[in-house]
DNA sequence: ATACCCCTTCCCCTAAGGGCAAAGTCAACG
DNA sequence: CGTTGACTTTGCCCTTAGGGGAAGGGGTAT
């Protein structure tokens, strides 16, 4: 039996690390004495110890490697296995992400080089005041987080174009979002997904025309907040205030053959004069 | 002037992140209602929040942001490039670092799908009982961090392999490290830098020779504690027992030149029979 | 005046431990 | 046998960047 000092010092991990596992219950000793609550720990441990850290360095929480430690034996093997190629799955998006700001990153030292300030192209961002037709929307709305907002885009206009269809209706423009969330919540936010339609039938709500603010932003959708800021800074300059809610509308559809800097995105503020 | 909710709104920041910049002093709304503590924002500070939120996507932490925005506009330009600089360093570092865990993930993987269980090359790790001579070593006593134990092996090295030189000292063997640190401590731990001399002079000590448990560790240092483990083990199973600290024998250097695959260290565990 | 939404502060929660303190225990040395 | 120093225990607070929710007060449109 080895003391919580020697089985550190072999497995290289902090006593307070094995105190903490035995705590949650990811690894007790194998031994505790009674008297003065000491702990010691078996040679078989050490390897349970490697795994655990094994599995930690490819990023899974305690909690995944304890439901993975508790699988053991029957048919822990291939679960294990799918267990690994979710983490690889991750991993690899992981990278890309990395990748993805990595070259942003570089996008902006490289501009900052040249003397262009970082933020300077929220000002080359265009605004045009602009006069909207009513229209009728067939339309969802949803709760959606900003995560799976890929998915719902295609899972929600997937189900209004197929009410189209089937109900024979006349497709007018392309597809837009309208926020009603009063603010930005990281948990999800009250989004209406809506096809313009000719006919108004049940289904459909009239999105009323009129005064609008525009701008159009290409690239991908995390640009989009500058163009929201842009916009409302030159609602302010221009002296006009908001009257609902602003929508924008999706020129080039979110496609896998879409790059995300080729994405054409309108944003839409409805305005009056104040 | 915007309330909290319509500036979180705009830029895709949650009041409760809002509220919470203006706690640690990130971020103050530019008026305050002395009345009823309502907090408004101010167009300007719109961009002020993209900013943070660029540099958020850089992994800066808050505090890295708060200093940025604290030097603002004197000599911001250059800190400011430098700071993204080592951001940029830490990134590529940070590739690395997960394509080489991608990596090792494959491997385990690949393994896996020839029924190769997962931590099965722990016991492929061959273990010698030897007998070593008394030597005497020159050297340095240091607190390690596993961090900056590359840099520490390079410095304290350097300055041994300098004093060898200097004092016309006869150098045997290769560089070693001994653990006398009682249990593993991430904060750092005592480590002794040694390279074997023949002469016995101020500043060397004996290290005395005995019985050893032997292993060879080939790759990167990260899998010393499998060997430690696998020492440990067979020390227990044929009823010997450590006598003192562990140490390291660097057969290959850490060099430029050499691939971590490539790395060929010596563990000895003195032991004795029980 | 009411209803409903918006805003405030306050407190607890996260993952994976680290730091520190007070107190108890062990083993070795004299 | 006693003491010292090393080792271990528990307990409490701290970390990042906020999220969740409660309790209470304010704002405004009807």
């Amino acid at each position: 039996m080895l003391s919580i000092g020697e089985f550190s010092k072999i497995c290289g991990v902090s006593t307070k690390t094995l105190r903490y596992y035995a705590e949650i219950g990811l690894m007790n000793p194998d031994e505790i004495n009674p008297e003065n609550g000491y702990r010691y720990y078996s040679i078989k441990q050490l390897k349970k110890m490697l795994f655990i850290n094994r599995l930690k360095s490819y990023l899974l929480s305690l909690d995944e490697i304890k439901d993975i430690l508790e699988w053991e034996e029957d048919q822990s093997e291939e679960k294990l296995v799918s267990a690994l190629l979710r983490k690889q799955r991750e991993m690899y998006e992981k990278r890309n992400a990395l990748d993805y700001t990595i070259k942003q990153l570089n996008d902006d030292l490289s501009k900052m080089e040249q003397g262009i300030p970082m933020m300077a192209y929220l000002d080359s961002i265009e605004v045009k005041l602009v006069e909207t037709q009513p229209i009728h929307i067939l339309s969802l709305r949803k709760i959606m987080t900003s995560d799976d907002y890929a998915t719902g885009y295609f899972k929600y206009f997937s189900k209004l174009y197929e009410r189209i269809a089937t109900e024979k209706l006349t497709l007018l423009g392309t597809p837009m979002t309208i926020y009603h969330s009063p603010e930005f919540n990281p948990a999800g936010n009250d989004t209406e997904f809506g096809l313009a339609v000719a006919e108004a039938v049940k289904g459909t709500r009239n999105l009323p025309g009129g005064l609008c603010a525009k701008s159009v932003c290409k690239g991908p959708y995390s640009e989009l907040t500058a163009v929201y800021a842009r916009l409302r800074e030159w609602v302010e300059n221009e002296g006009y205030e908001l009257v609902s809610s602003p929508y924008e509308v999706y020129v080039t559809a979110l496609d896998h053959a879409n790059l995300p800097e080729e994405l054409v995105t309108e944003v839409f503020f409805p305005v009056r004069k104040k």
